[in-house]
DNA sequence: TGAAATGCGGATAATAACTATCCGCTTTGT
DNA sequence: ACAAAGCGGATAGTTATTATCCGCATTTCA
């Protein structure tokens, strides 16, 4: 069970998007050059930040992408259920309903134990990734990053924001 | 990101399992069969089970499966790893290193900020399924289902275990 | 002792999901 | 009007999951 690599795409294009100043914008091709990755590809991605209101987008030639609202308002969750939905990692089956024991009419009212252990970890999950935003991963980039390659990556992106 | 459906049949299995007594045990086709599901398949789950030390197996004619630790020192996470695997959910490509601006002799000594918050989150699911055991799903389960429908599984099993 | 039942591991398909690319369309700045 | 950019659908290529099959070793029981 991996994660979409386009979810690694996503939360490092926020990071970047993060450092324009709130009327700039970026484009796709821009944000892919700077990873390295497909543009095409990530344009689907960036199309599902977009669809899930996380970026705003600019339409027409020298268009692009900013964050939809002010970092400290974005979280990991929102980026991430955006690309990979909101839908549990645990999905049931129900195969206690193939159990031979079982009466033809027994009436399953509520989600099995199994399922609710399962569904209460997911939520953990979400809710330590809705335990960051935005700004607090610039914070920390902040302190990892040397200030000679903060100060290079955002001339670069700037260079090439609209 | 799905789970696979062999999780859900796994910790279906394991308990099961829990039902039995000490010196007792139940085959796959048994529990194939009391779950509806095919029997060729749900063995490959049950050997990861016992590759990872969740249940011990009795070889030969009449041989099957029981819990190699009583059902209050199995949590779920025993189980999911068996079958899941131990690797994080996240998987970090490092398309930093992808950055046109990033010193060719730049050494990546720390894993990215973006990484760490996603094993966090990976860290808080594990945690979550660390925290139930099958001794607290067997609870549950009391709880949750019909005497009649207990008696009538375990009478089922008991059946068909050696 | 031999046949049958059982688990194990490898090989092999079938299906689904993910990754990637392409193309026509609309939007918009110049 | 034109070119650059995003959007949505279509389409492959690749990988992961699901499922089945077979030969082998082990063990029970007749
Ligand atoms: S016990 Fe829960 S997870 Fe399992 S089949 Fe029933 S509802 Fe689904
Ligand atoms: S920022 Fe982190 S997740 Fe992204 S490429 Fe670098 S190491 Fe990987």
């Amino acid at each position: 069970m991996q994660l979409k690599s386009q979810v690694e795409w996503a939360l490092h294009c926020c990071a970047i998007l993060g450092m324009l100043p709130p009327d700039r914008h970026l484009s796709a091709k821009a944000l892919a050059e700077f990873h390295g990755v497909p543009k095409e590809y990530l344009s689907k991605a960036l199309q599902s930040l977009s669809q899930a209101g996380v970026v705003h987008t600019t339409a027409g030639v020298a268009g692009g992408y900013r964050l939809a609202r002010p970092a400290g308002e974005l979280s990991f969750l929102d980026v991430v259920e955006a690309v990979e939905g909101r839908r549990s990692t645990f999905q049931c089956a129900n195969i206690r309903a193939n159990n031979p024991c079982r009466p033809a009419d027994q009436c399953d009212d509520k989600p099995c134990a199994v399922a609710r252990v399962m569904w209460d970890a997911d939520a953990a999950w979400r809710a330590s990734l809705a335990g960051v935003n935005l700004a607090g991963l610039a914070a920390t980039l902040n302190d990892d990053l040397s200030r000679e390659l903060l100060a290079a990556s955002e001339k670069w992106v700037l260079d090439r924001a609209r």
